[in-house]
DNA sequence: AATGAATGAGGATTCATTCAT
DNA sequence: CATGAATGAATCCTCATTCAT
């Protein structure tokens, strides 16, 4: 999934309403916007600058989005339904059907692929953390798309395999929020603190996915 | 420690040169230009709606600080140099000086101190973490005085362990991260995500430490 | 030449960049703009009461003109180099082409030419006169396109005329100086100080030349 | 006379009301205003910078000027009144007083005086000359203070000279006209448009003189 | 659909002036 | 007298948005 941002947008919006395709001229708005927006931030950033980084006259961004907040919204709402929700999401329904037979099978995948898709998306991923704290309806919908849904799944996974015996009895939430924030450490720290480090993704993903299990499995294990 | 804001901007201040205080005015501006900045960013903030709150007219504002930015600086400097600074290195030397006997004894600390000091500062947090993004003079000062100075100590607190035979022998940038990803995922969630959950700060923490240590220690040990 | 200022403006910019013609609005501003600068100075006067004389809307004109300096600069650069530069070198080939046989054929010319040019133009003389002491750039293309071009053709006609015996041999800038202080002498009392007064132009013109030659010519002459 | 500006200032508002001597401040406010009056116009520039140079608080301006025009007022009134016009019409009376047998000789005085006081105090001229046509009071003061003085002098002087039959009988206005022109011509290349020459003041003095007196002279003369 | 000139409300900032100390 | 903090009107300028072409 993911290839790449112009694809991700084409695709995207294409799929939305298959005849009411976006022209060319629409792309190239949400291309510079998405940069510029991340780069700056969205209320730092003037249409006109857009405008001028899209090739097109400042009118034409308002005949496709009727205000500014539009054009973010347009950018995020998509990106949050159509991308980062099927993201968060993948993965969740394998260890049920069992295609993942331990929750470090789990972990694998899911960092994995988020770390796939921050690295090919630095710029939306920059954009949404900036500016849903500013943006209540972006809150809800994130809320609602995202966190709602993942934190059921994910819920899910957990007692799953509290059950089966392999994770320990601690609240459910706990191990989620732990698995989460080292996880999600080790990510923004490989693609927003210290890019420039030269990573070793795969030993970095498999130290993390030790250190998490170490913490979390039901049997003590020996270590180096 | 940091008791409250208020406090905290008048001492901080009044330390700062003893004979050039602040006046009554100018600390309703930083107070105001705080509360309004960390609810809807620096750049979407006005000068007007600071005076407003701050019940000074918009030239005092600039009688003060020479231009708005200057406002931001002189409230994130002061904080990263005087606050945030001293409360990232707090605990580390006690550490070597055998206060904290072991890696979770420390861990109990840093992380009681710093859900302390997020609890109760929340708008400062805010403020510099979404700001410093896109101010490449606060990037330089944070990663000067904090991130620079934090990692150093934490590398010697680290491998004073490892080499005590208490850690394992994984590469010490991995443990600091992963150290510091599993306290600011407590405390972030703690505070900025779900602060409206009724939490048992103590539980948790200690759950935290406990999950931590199991990844990180030597040996193996029990779990529920 | 010069018949008017509304004229001027609009053959001059037509001629600047043939395509790329003037709009209405920018005409209105820059005739708005002479007049009050001229009136009040450059510093005294408003955007917004150059915009409200110009019936268009203050952001019009920074549309047009990126500060309030640069719409003086497209006054008076122009002004310079398309206008004031020709006027002011207007005669002085004829000379040397023996249009002018003698040089007070030649100072009738330029007093002539001059006078009418700063008839119809006070406005933008007001504005130059006043504004080149405050502002190094128009300094700079005053020396370089009317001061030094006006002074080198000056210094050759004096020395024709020298050479040729029908003026004194004093230095030869002393002659120059003489020449432009007593003509423009006249032209400032004319427009400038009394121009309330009743003038007779073509007798008080004869009479400065007279003047002027008596001063400089090298044979004596019976006075009246 | 007018050894230099600060004598000049500190004399000037003493003998104005013995009593009510100018403090030390009050002279250093004069000064500084003067000097950036000059440099940058009366509209351009701002108290409180004056109050910087001053080296007194931004109040202390207003405690002796009730407004910042005042200020203007206060140095240029006085200027006209107690300086300029005292000047300006020095050495008429000695034609009549026979001190002068000739126009060559009052020329001579009145040159020599006016460039001696011009070099001296070069700032105070800036601002007369730059801030007259901007402000209606000043030029009232200076019409019925200078102008109209200096002129009912001069012509008295002139009609002396040309009954006398020294002088040509062409319209008195025009003899004056030529005089001030041709004198202020050479006075103002000297201090102001190219001061930085190396003028031989006594030699172009002289030669001014002459090139005026052959315009002017009721008799041929020969010439060099 | 696309343009870009025009708008005017609003933004940051300056400034002359006031006034309590 | 002198100060300088405080003021708020006014200044220059920006920006999202509109609309005639």
């Amino acid at each position: 999934m993911a290839e790449n941002l112009e694809k991700w947008i084409e695709e995207l919006l294409k799929l939305d309403d298959a005849e009411d395709r976006m022209t060319d001229k629409q792309i190239k708005i949400l291309k510079a916007a998405i940069e510029i927006f991340s780069e700056k931030g969205y209320a730092a950033t003037s249409t006109s600058e857009i405008a001028q980084k899209a090739g097109v006259a400042e009118g034409t961004i308002f005949r496709h989005y009727k205000t500014k907040k539009d054009l973010l919204i347009s950018i995020v709402a998509p990106l949050i339904t159509k991308i980062i929700t099927p993201i968060a999401l993948k993965d969740f329904n394998k260890v049920l059907g069992a295609s993942y037979p331990q929750y470090e099978d789990f972990l694998r995948a899911i960092i994995h692929n988020r770390l796939q898709f921050a690295k090919k998306n630095l710029h939306l991923i920059k954009i949404l953390i900036q500016e849903i704290p500013f943006h209540p309806e972006l809150q809800a919908q994130f809320k609602e798309h995202v966190a709602k849904k993942v934190l059921e799944r994910f819920e899910k996974v957990v007692v799953y395999f509290q059950e089966k015996g392999d994770l320990r009895s601690i609240p459910t939430y706990t191990v989620i929020r732990f698995t989460i924030s080292a996880a999600m450490g080790f990510i923004i720290s490989r693609v927003l603190l210290v890019p420039e480090l030269e990573w070793d993704d795969e030993k970095e993903t498999e130290l993390s996915i030790d250190l998490i299990m170490h913490g979390l499995s039901a049997k003590s294990s020996s270590q180096g």
